[in-house]
DNA sequence: CTCGTAGTACGCCGAGTGTCAAACTACGGC
DNA sequence: GCCGTAGTTTGACACTCGGCGTACTACGAG
């Protein structure tokens, strides 16, 4: 069925205004190992969009979906799609704005840790 | 019984160390609007250490002893006994070693809401 | 039109979370 | 020794989460 969806042949994918993110769903989506793996990747190359089966994730498709839904409706993510493919970016600019610094922090930590424990 | 506790009437509390500390479990830890509160009292006055009851919570007693448990856990604070009274502390030294700017980034963020929410 | 690929939706499950109340332990003061 | 205060523990509850499979809906290629 999917009422209002095939209405206009257009599914638009409702994302939280910059207002709306908040701090504590920013850092829960990021709390997921998986989730902040694919922030990470995201982050690496700012400009690019990525789809969503780019990603060598070890869950299945359906626990992906999941992923990257609570990244978007979190706020960290932007998702648009483009033919049969949905393209994922960064909302860099928007919590840059709200939380100056954090990102890069975040994205430092989780390199920093990453090293640590392949040099374990 | 408590078993190895009454052995010297010391309890100890366990803490992981610095290398335990883990991102994804900082990140959870602070993903709790009721821990992120905590610790940014905690961090009003970083030389200072706070009893569990100084805190003025909205939940109940047990509610905040798991409340710490879980912030002592994933690293955030430390833990002491003095008298019957339990001080806690920011692990800031730890935390900024481990994830350089990443706690200031944290605090500055949640200050940043906070203050946009009050004058919502 | 048909088919394959990309992703979604739904239901299910086990595990974990946040919350509470109630019973308990530990320490200090009387 | 007794009591009150501070905090813990336990068990219960509703809820969420992360994971899966399956069935489904798009869109593009042929």
């Amino acid at each position: 069925m999917t009422p209002a969806a095939t209405a206009a042949g257009i599914r638009e994918l409702p994302h939280p205004t910059r207002a709306e993110i908040r701090l504590e769903g920013v850092l829960h989506a990021l709390s997921d190992p998986v989730r902040l793996r694919i922030v990470r990747d995201l982050a690496a190359d700012s400009d690019a969009l990525f789809s969503c089966s780019h990603f060598d994730l070890p869950v299945t498709k359906s626990t992906t979906t999941h992923h990257f839904r609570v990244l978007r409706e979190s706020g960290v993510i932007r998702q648009a799609y483009r033919g049969t493919a949905k393209m994922n970016g960064l909302r860099r600019d928007d919590l840059d704005a709200l939380f100056p610094g954090l990102l890069d922090a975040l994205l430092a930590a989780a390199a920093r840790q990453a090293a640590a424990v392949a040099g374990d």
